[in-house]
DNA sequence: GGTTTAAAACTACAAATGTAGTAATGGAGG
DNA sequence: CCTCCATTACTACATTTGTAGTTTTAAACC
């Protein structure tokens, strides 16, 4: 399943929120600041319109006249579709150098280092168990 | 800079060629077996103007009549641009998590993990000693 | 029950993208 | 020097995407 940028926006939100009416994702697109251009509600529910004609989102109930859509497709299943792809245009298949790159450049605290440190322990141990 | 899938197909192999003419990419996309549908020699040069067009690479160079190129933007930039988008969409900005996906997920040899282990213990020492 | 009105359903359209055909051109070989 | 063919330059078109208007419908309120 291929999508969109603004039908994986739509689809982060109705991960994030379980199960929307097509106005209360419209709401929360305008409330989010980090998206410049505003858009207008018919525009959210064509997107929505979209996602459910690709088999991205389902109808799960009503209130009032609206539809409340909920994800189809988890954040699991798409993620693993993209990030194979995403890695080889720019980590070039290595998860070694895209894990790296991350640790490099991304801040991290004292608890994250320690979990992932520990998450790379059990790996290890992992392996020498099997 | 936004660029296509694509476009960035033919980055990637820019990034990996130093330097290629319009034929040359041809051949490599024809060559790249993970790549299902075959296309004309046109259509990738009609990518190759387009990234001219936006910048993204520029003629360095004739061999004949053929044109060199060569990429003008770097990977680390483009990559840069594209993984915080990426990483929100998927791992809700938190890098911890993305990490921890790789290494749950991805397959990493000893080797991987010493050198992501020791990574991550420089990052924490130079926390320290800041 | 009639009216209002939000929401759904349908339609429209410009821009970007994938895809490639046609026309023009200039090195390379005879 | 002329011809040929690869390559460029230009043009074309279907599909997808972003964006939103118009029309229809049905819930809610009086």
């Amino acid at each position: 399943m291929k999508l969109s940028e603004f039908e994986l926006d739509v689809m982060k939100l109705l991960w994030q929120q379980n199960a929307c009416t097509a106005s209360e994702l419209h709401k929360y697109l305008l409330a989010d600041d980090t998206r410049t251009k505003k858009v207008a509600y018919n525009t959210v529910k064509t997107i929505v319109d979209r996602l459910e004609q690709k088999g991205a989102v389902e109808r799960c109930g009503q209130q009032g006249r609206s539809i409340v859509y909920q994800a189809k497709v988890t954040q699991q299943a798409l993620s693993q579709q993209a990030t194979p792809r995403f890695m080889d245009r720019f980590f070039k298949g290595s998860s070694r150098s895209l894990i790296a790159h991350f640790i490099k450049e991304e801040s991290l605290d004292d608890d994250d280092i320690e979990y992932l440190q520990n998450l790379l322990k059990s790996k290890k141990q992992k392996k020498e168990s099997d």
